[in-house]
DNA sequence: ACCGACGTTTCTGTATACAAAGTCTCCAAC
DNA sequence: GTTGGAGACTTTGTATACAGAAACGTCGGT
């Protein structure tokens, strides 16, 4: 009965930390962005409660707030599911997403000290960097780093939670829909034009580059109507990868 | 020991619906809307039980999912509140709902049909009458009801979900901070010009209004920085609602 | 009168038990 | 071969018990 987490719970438990709620979430939502647990999959609080060592009203909870962040869907009397994201939704998420980070940009354009530059900038040659080597989980994390930066520093802390949240739904449909055959979502000038704007003051400018950015990452992903093979999934939905 | 509830308590028994977390999500949104559980009240979980016939797994629930609402704070080991927001926030959250709405009204300026623009132009109407007549409630109810439209046929339901909560949270801290002497916070122009620009499909326009509107609202508010007194109610809170 | 230690009370965190709803399987009937 | 249904099984909904943390009040000392 192997989970996928067998490590991170053995670790967490010998540094003394007891598993939390908090800690499920963060689990099951890194799994679904890895999609290691794929849209659909069945996560009954009982099998959970077993993995992680605790019982079900600390499952339930993180179930709960799982729900709340368009993770997994909760119906009453029923499974907890992976949630799968439609394409008419994915198309949503990502203009809803220009929106905001559009104006988190413009909000931060020439707001930033020399040391979050820095950071940035940092982060943006070490994306660079692991898409040379092909290291492409190390070249989303640093990408995934540099906008959530954008989201921590908002001047505006509301508009900044809700980039947060965006940011981890438009990766989940990220993962879900990159077209078969490409091999990386990387665009190689966006972040460090961007970093210019951000140095420059310029907030429109700012502001076009993110939404630029980041209508040319919907693009390189498959939003074609083969919806009913996610349909059929979805109602037919057997999988599992919880317990095995 | 009167609750504020009891008489709604009472008909949902009575028809037969059982209390579920959403009954109680529902009935203590509305009582901090409309300030009858001012900020820093505390919520225990056990007399929250008491009060709506429940034991505290249900109430537990509904205790986190108002706090993914941001309408109570919840700290480890200690009893959920009544979340307070500060000027601060209350400025944010203003803006961000300038820049959701606007681009909801935007999108929807021209694609709303007959049917939907008299829904409106009805509570438009209902909200002059009710402001005429003096019925303060009443109008408030209209004016969100129009706004709730706004979000609920947006065409971008992400979008639109989003402008639900923050409809929720302006409204909770226009309560918080309406400025003593003032009776309303009616815009007379505002919501009829809106209708005029959705019908007439200027999208440009419609957002312009919304931002406007918005910006006219937040400045009725009374934000000046007597943040102190606020602070100091959230720490030493020991006003109760709940139980008495 | 003020301050701090200590015991009491209150409240949350977690586990668990039982009931009700949903799901699956198998078998008979058409 | 497909449909329909009875039963067993699975899973969630809710209540409750107990342990531990925080808040409160009291009492002694200064």
């Amino acid at each position: 009965m192997s989970s996928i987490w067998q490590e991170e719970i053995a670790a967490e438990t010998r540094a003394g930390g007891r598993i939390s709620d908090r800690f499920i979430v963060d689990k099951v939502r890194k799994a679904v962005l890895t999609q290691r647990l794929p849209p659909g999959t069945r996560l009954p609080e009982v099998a959970l409660g077993d993995i992680f060592g605790v019982s079900r009203s600390v499952v339930r909870k993180a179930l709960t707030r799982l729900a709340a962040d368009y993770v997994v869907t909760q119906q009453p009397n029923q499974v907890a599911r992976v949630r799968a994201p439609s394409i008419e939704e994915t198309r949503e998420t990502f203009a809803a997403r220009r929106l905001v980070e559009g104006e988190v940009a413009a909000l931060l354009a020439g707001r930033l000290d020399e040391e979050q530059l820095a950071t940035i900038a940092a982060l943006v040659e070490r994306e660079a960097e692991a898409h040379a080597c092909g290291d492409e989980p190390a070249r989303i994390e640093h990408s995934l780093a540099i906008h959530h930066l954008l989201a921590e520093h908002s001047p505006n802390r509301v508009l900044g939670a809700m980039l947060t949240d965006l940011i981890l739904r438009t990766s989940i449909v990220i993962a879900l829909y990159k077209r078969a055959g490409l091999a990386s979502c990387y665009l190689a000038e966006d972040h460090p034009s961007l970093l210019t704007h951000l140095h420059s003051g310029d907030a429109e400018a700012a502001r076009r580059c993110i939404r630029d950015h980041l209508e040319a990452l919907e693009n390189l992903l498959d939003l074609s109507v083969r919806e009913t093979r996610i349909d059929l999934m979805a109602i037919l939905g057997q999988r599992e990868g919880v317990t095995e």
